[in-house]
DNA sequence: TAGCCAAACAGAAATATTTACTGATTATAT
DNA sequence: ATATAATCAGTAAATATTTCTGTTTGGCTA
């Protein structure tokens, strides 16, 4: 649970762009030896702060041509209400991000299925089946400009 | 430029999981021999269905404790208006998502910083210095319930 | 300033994995 | 049924990872 020196940032930075480098082409990236580079990534692991590793695939390829933004308003804000939506919704393998968004307690979500009739089918059968759901309003993507996992840290 | 078979669609859908898997760890899952399954997941990078392999790092450890929604209009939708917005707001690294919505021309962006002031500072010194911006709406996330790069294939 | 302690480093050795190659098996189409 | 192509298992060589040891560095105290 330490604090990141000069040399972890520039570690992470490489790793979240490309963690397939080896322990050897990050250590002379950031001009270390093996060892001690070997020791940081293990430690950046252990404590957390790298959280996995993960394959990035090509969504058009793999079938999922849409991509659906979709506003969640609920009928009441009771605790139980809200734990409750939370925790069915995470489990939709469609449904890749779930934000909780100031203002209105309103959710909002990001859904990636293969076109309009899957869309349709995942509201009608899950999504609006979800109990104390009072609104709901989709947006298509038309065009996904960046997406990105890494964080610049300084 | 091939079709996926069963073989592959679990493969990717191990790998988009966690990609410290090994060759050998991925080829008992799905029950190959080492060769074969290393011919799939090179096949699978070289085929562009695995993008790249990254690691993925705890947000708020890093000390970007604020996330943001902002929704941008822009005051005209002529081609070159759209396509220099575009150019420009995937080189700020504060912005990790950037969709362009159905509806109204309007964009998404997801904005990851340190704090409200980090923010005000992103949104006074870069985003509203892009010309043609005719409303900039924020909303501050308040929990980030589910956020997943995989996506199940079927 | 000298001496001590802890942390970080380089280098090397042991282990494990990746990668390339060979031959065998299976599936497919004619 | 046979030929062709694709996929597989097994093996061996090349690479990489992981562990270990000893050294250096930096900071702290007396």
């Amino acid at each position: 649970m330490e604090k990141l020196d000069s040399i972890d940032i520039r570690i992470l930075n490489l790793l979240q762009k490309d963690s397939s480098l080896g322990v050897k082409d990050v250590s002379s990236a950031i001009g270390l030896s093996v060892s001690p580079t070997y020791e940081r990534i293990s430690r950046l692991k252990r404590d957390g702060f790298i959280e996995k590793y993960v394959a990035i695939v090509n969504r058009e390829k793999i079938g999922k041509h849409l991509l659906v933004l979709c506003t969640v308003t609920l009928k009441q804000q009771s605790m139980e209400t809200l734990v409750s939506f939370e925790q069915t919704i995470k489990t939709f393998k469609e449904v890749l991000e779930v934000l909780c968004l100031a203002g209105n307690h309103d959710y909002l979500l990001k859904i990636a299925v293969k076109d309009v009739n899957d869309y349709h089918a995942f509201v009608v059968n899950k999504l609006s089946q979800i109990p104390n759901i009072a609104n709901l309003q989709s947006s298509f993507v038309l065009k996904e400009i960046k997406n990105e996992t890494a964080m610049e840290i300084i």
